[in-house]
DNA sequence: GGTCTGATTATCT
DNA sequence: GATAATCAGACCG
C-alpha cells in the first residue's frame, strides 16, 4: 500500500512513478498505464486561476482525491500531489485486473481494453463518482499499491486540451494495449 | 483506417 | 452565452 507521504512531491516527480502502480476502489480496479500531470502554472490544469468550489481538493493535502465532471456526463479521477502548489495526476488508463467480472457489468462490454481505456470510462468502471472527491488514498475504499516489476515509462504530450498543449507531461507504459490513444512511434514536424 | 457530431452540465465570462 | 482534462455512434473511404 502506497503511503499518503508518497504523493508529497512535486507532480512531476509522483507522475511518471505512478505507471505500473495498481489502483482499487472497494477492490475493483488494475494497474496504471496513462497518467497526466498537471499544476498551478499551468493554462490546461483546473488550479491555474485559483481555489473555486470545484477544485478546492486540488488546493488541500496530497494523497487525495480530486474528482469532477467532465462535458457534463464522465467523472474523472486526479490524485493530489505536493507541489508546485495545487498539482495533481490524472489517472488516463488502467490496465484491468481485479473485478472483472463488476467492471464489464458496469461498462456493458466485455471488451478489456474499453473497460478503462479513458478517464471517464475509468471511473465508469471503478464506481468513482463525486463523492470520492477529496478522500484519503491510502484508506478504504482506495487502494493502491506499488508495482511488483519496473515499469518502462514513454513520456510524450497530453491528449484533449487546448492551453499548454505542447508540454510533454502525459506518462505512459511503452507497448501497452490499454492506453486511451495509442502512442505514435513518430511525431510529423 | 479515419473524421465529425451530439449528449449534457458545471463553471466562468 | 461559450467553453470543457470525454465518449459513443454515425458516416466516409
Amino acid at each position: 500500500m502506497l503511503p499518503r507521504a508518497f504523493f508529497a512531491r512535486s507532480v512531476h516527480e509522483v507522475a511518471p512513478g505512478l505507471v505500473g502502480c495498481t489502483l482499487l476502489v472497494d477492490g475493483v480496479g488494475g494497474r496504471i498505464v496513462e497518467v497526466e500531470a498537471y499544476d498551478q502554472t499551468d493554462p490546461a490544469s483546473h488550479s491555474y486561476s485559483g481555489p473555486t468550489a470545484r477544485n478546492r481538493s486540488m488546493f488541500g493535502p496530497p494523497g487525495h482525491a480530486y474528482v469532477y465532471r467532465s462535458y457534463g456526463i464522465h467523472w474523472c479521477v486526479n490524485l493530489v500531489c505536493g507541489g508546485p502548489c495545487a498539482s495533481a495526476a490524472l489517472v488516463r488508463a488502467l490496465e484491468p485486473t481485479t473485478g472483472l467480472e463488476v467492471m464489464s457489468a458496469r461498462r456493458g462490454t466485455d471488451d478489456a481494453t474499453l473497460l478503462c481505456s479513458g478517464p471517464g470510462r475509468l471511473c465508469q468502471a471503478l464506481g468513482i463518482t463525486g463523492e470520492h472527491d477529496g478522500l484519503p488514498l491510502d484508506e478504504p475504499p482506495f487502494e493502491l499499491l506499488a508495482p511488483d516489476a519496473p515499469t518502462d515509462v514513454v513520456r510524450t504530450r497530453r491528449i484533449g486540451i487546448t492551453r499548454a498543449a505542447d508540454l510533454e507531461w502525459r506518462y505512459c507504459e511503452r507497448g501497452s494495449r490499454f492506453l486511451s490513444r495509442p502512442l505514435r512511434a513518430r511525431r510529423a514536424l
